[in-house]
DNA sequence: GATCGATTAAACCAAACGATTAAATCATCC
DNA sequence: GGATGATTTAATCGTTTGGTTTAATCGATC
């Protein structure tokens, strides 16, 4: 029974966790999740007592993911280089195996941005010293960062970018073939760090 | 009247496109936007008759504002350092007058992406024609690119991402200051475009 | 002052929503 | 094999949803 009783619990978990991202939390009603997961409402109800705390732990897991622990990587003894690279490489592969968590939650906080105090919080982030880390990084190479805080919007950017525009990109620009916009996002593990590389070495 | 008939007519298009733009099609309830203009439920569908068509004259609106049209300022006789300045100065403006676009368009496109093909269309954009005129804008001043998708990407990018996670790059960066954000955002003027002409003139 | 479109109010509809309850089933342990 | 707790079902609750209908009101035009 243990089996069948994390087995059940988890698919739910699992199911919710593909429904809430693929519609969002006003797009998905409990029916839609129950119906998923092959089982009845009520049982939804039984394990996780309402819709919100459900999409609670969907969502705060979701969010860890998207943020990424720069300070671990930028504190490690690696050149520069090597850092960006392994960043880049890292966060794309979270992506790539988890595509809808960029606009999932860019969404969700959109609508919701007063929790993101707490999220954080819970979430065992801290800003401030992400930051500092970043910039001794930087600076241990000789190299000054005018603004440190463009350097983090365009590394993140440039990864995230290509998976919540996914849609509309591989569309318009890739005739909409899957497999050729999933060599493109594969390829930007090279063109990211190249493109930022560029740049800190010119300034 | 004629006046106060105009006026009521695109104040309810006005609302609604608030409305819509800060919680989303599933988010928004046809009360919501009646509350919202001061006027009642069926005077909504007096003038549109239901909440997908009202919502369809917005989103389109605000879909070909989020597309930009790079063929018409890579077809001028800039040269390519102008180009990519004017782009980025006015593709950053648009969203500085309308934050929420960015997150809007791309929400909705990930939920139901099989529209996307006419939305383009009736935006009247060639996608192909677009790229090719960027090619050869760049073919002119003897810069070949080995990829101009990851080109138009990077560009796109770089504008667009800091609007759509602006809640959370304000909160964990800016300590949640606007004014200091706002800032930031102008300064991306100037940021993008020295990054992408480093790449550039790199390769 | 009659006419016409704009606007409001109120009531209503069927469907879907989140949530609760009570009862039935099932596996397991003593 | 009966007791116990986990699991599942079905029925139901009150509310909200998008949408419709009907009747009344208002303002301007002719």
């Amino acid at each position: 029974m243990a089996d069948d009783n994390i087995s059940t619990e988890e698919n739910i978990l699992n199911v919710a966790r593909e429904v809430f991202m693929q519609n969002g939390y006003d797009g998905t009603s409990m029916q839609m999740i129950a119906s998923a997961a092959g089982i009845n409402k009520s049982l939804l109800h039984y394990y996780y007592r309402s819709k919100e705390r459900l999409f609670e732990k969907i969502f705060s897991k979701a969010f860890s993911q998207f943020i990424p622990n720069l300070g671990v990587i930028f504190m490690s003894d690696m050149t520069l280089e090597e850092k960006i690279y392994a960043f880049t490489e890292r966060y794309i592969d979270v992506f790539i195996e988890n595509p809808l968590i960029p606009i999932f939650v860019m969404q969700e906080l959109s609508k919701n941005p007063q929790h993101l105090a707490d999220l954080v919080r819970d979430a065992g982030i801290n800003p401030d010293i992400m930051k500092q880390k970043i910039i001794q990084s930087l600076e241990k190479e000789n190299i000054a960062l005018e603004d440190p805080q463009h350097f983090m919007v365009n590394l993140i950017g440039l990864c995230v970018f290509p998976f919540a525009a996914r849609p509309l990109i591989q569309r318009m620009m890739f005739d909409n073939d899957e497999v050729a916009y999933n060599n493109f996002l594969v390829e930007r593990k090279k063109e990211v760090p190249q493109l930022i590389l560029n740049a800190i070495r010119r300034a």
